[in-house]
DNA sequence: AAAGCATGCGGAG
DNA sequence: TCCGCCTGCTTTA
């Protein structure tokens, strides 16, 4: 269930993991009879744009990425797809990736048994990756992985986005901001979390049309997006409240159940419960100001945000003040948590 | 055991 | 706008 954070830290793991090494491709599963025609091709690259992910191979090592021959797996997670890796110690920064893993009754991580639901398995000199339930697994040409940049917005994570881009699509609709926010087209790489919790944190509506908006309040939203989001792929994890807005004993709350996040090890991590402003927290009250959290749908999803913290008066009383962004990223939540490196379940 | 639910998206209607 | 699909954990019966 991995947002557009989750597939860039996914990206980074497979660089580290498999980086320039000729690997072993197979698909346990058979749905993906194509890992065959890379097997033993050397894992290039791999890229992340929006929530989808590019691995390159090459037949050699001798072979630039990006050589005509260069083949792409282009992967999307959908909701349920997930990546788990194996190997010797320290061999990935990471042992799953996507949806939530379980601890198991030792306190590690559930041991890599090889489902039979694997649709692709990348297997290296140090370990392996397996990959499960994805939306799509399949291999493009260069021209492949073209089409699929062109068709996305500019991504907040990437170093060539063009954030006007973004700015100009959303003030020449008449689409709610937080349709368009969903949009990949739009701007890719934002998911249902990042929306709620980003206009609430812009204090916007989430109905008003991105054609009200000005150019600085687009802007300010990639701009506080850009942040949040890297400490998201840097962590595997989504936390957009301030430590102010944060209840204290929630620190030293018991972990109810064996699904962890990223970081759980850590006590210096911020627990779920109070991540977020206003994601899966309809009825509860507002961190600001008490008012009962709203859900409805919104492009096919639920959203969620505080009747009164994100009206039209709210947003043109407060944006005019410094946006909340500024003070956040200065305070140092940025700082990966000690334990960050080794569970992982997803962002 | 069955149903429900999830950080997503494409295609049919 | 709705349906279907991919999977696995959680909740309910």
């Amino acid at each position: 269930m991995p947002e557009g954070h989750t597939v860039h830290r996914l990206a980074a793991a497979l660089r580290a993991g498999f980086g320039s090494q000729a690997v072993r491709t197979s698909s346990p599963q058979g749905r993906f009879s194509d890992a065959a025609e890379l097997d033993g091709w050397v894992l290039a690259d791999a890229e992340a744009v929006g929530k989808q992910l590019l691995i390159a191979f090459t037949p050699d090592a001798s072979v630039a990425p990006g050589d005509p021959v260069t083949r792409y797996v282009r992967v999307h997670l959908g909701l349920y797809g997930s990546w788990t890796f194996a190997g010797e110690e320290g061999f990935a920064p990471a042992h799953a990736i996507g949806a939530p893993r379980v601890q198991g009754p030792e306190g590690d991580w559930r041991r890599l048994v090889p489902r039979p639901t694997t649709r692709l398995r990348i297997q290296g000199s140090q370990g392996l990756a397996d990959l499960t339930g994805p939306t799509a697994c399949e291999v493009l040409d260069g021209a492949g992985r073209r089409r699929v940049l062109d068709r996305l917005g500019p991504d907040p994570l990437r170093a060539d986005a063009d954030p006007e881009r973004f700015v100009e699509r959303v003030r020449a609709s008449r689409t709610a901001i937080g349709v368009l926010l969903m949009n990949q087209d739009v701007i890719a790489g934002v998911g249902n979390i990042y929306r709620a919790e980003i206009l609430f944190r812009a204090r916007l509506d989430p109905a008003v049309p991105g054609r009200d908006l000005t150019a600085g309040m687009v802007r300010g939203i990639w701009e506080d997006l850009v942040p949040l989001m890297r400490y998201g792929a840097r962590t595997g994890r989504i936390v957009t409240t301030q430590p102010e807005h944060r209840r204290l004993e929630a620190r030293i709350l018991e972990r109810s159940r064996g699904t962890l996040q990223n970081g759980d090890g850590d006590p210096a991590a911020v627990p779920r419960e109070e991540s977020f402003y206003v994601y899966h927290r309809q009825t509860l009250p507002c961190r600001l100001c008490g008012t009962a959290i709203r859900s409805g749908d919104m492009a096919a999803r639920t959203v969620f945000w505080c009747p009164r913290c994100q009206s039209v008066r709210s947003r043109r009383a407060r944006w005019t003040l410094e946006h909340p962004a500024a003070a956040w990223a200065e305070s140092g939540e940025h700082r990966e948590p000690a334990a960050a490196t080794s569970e992982e379940s997803d962002g």
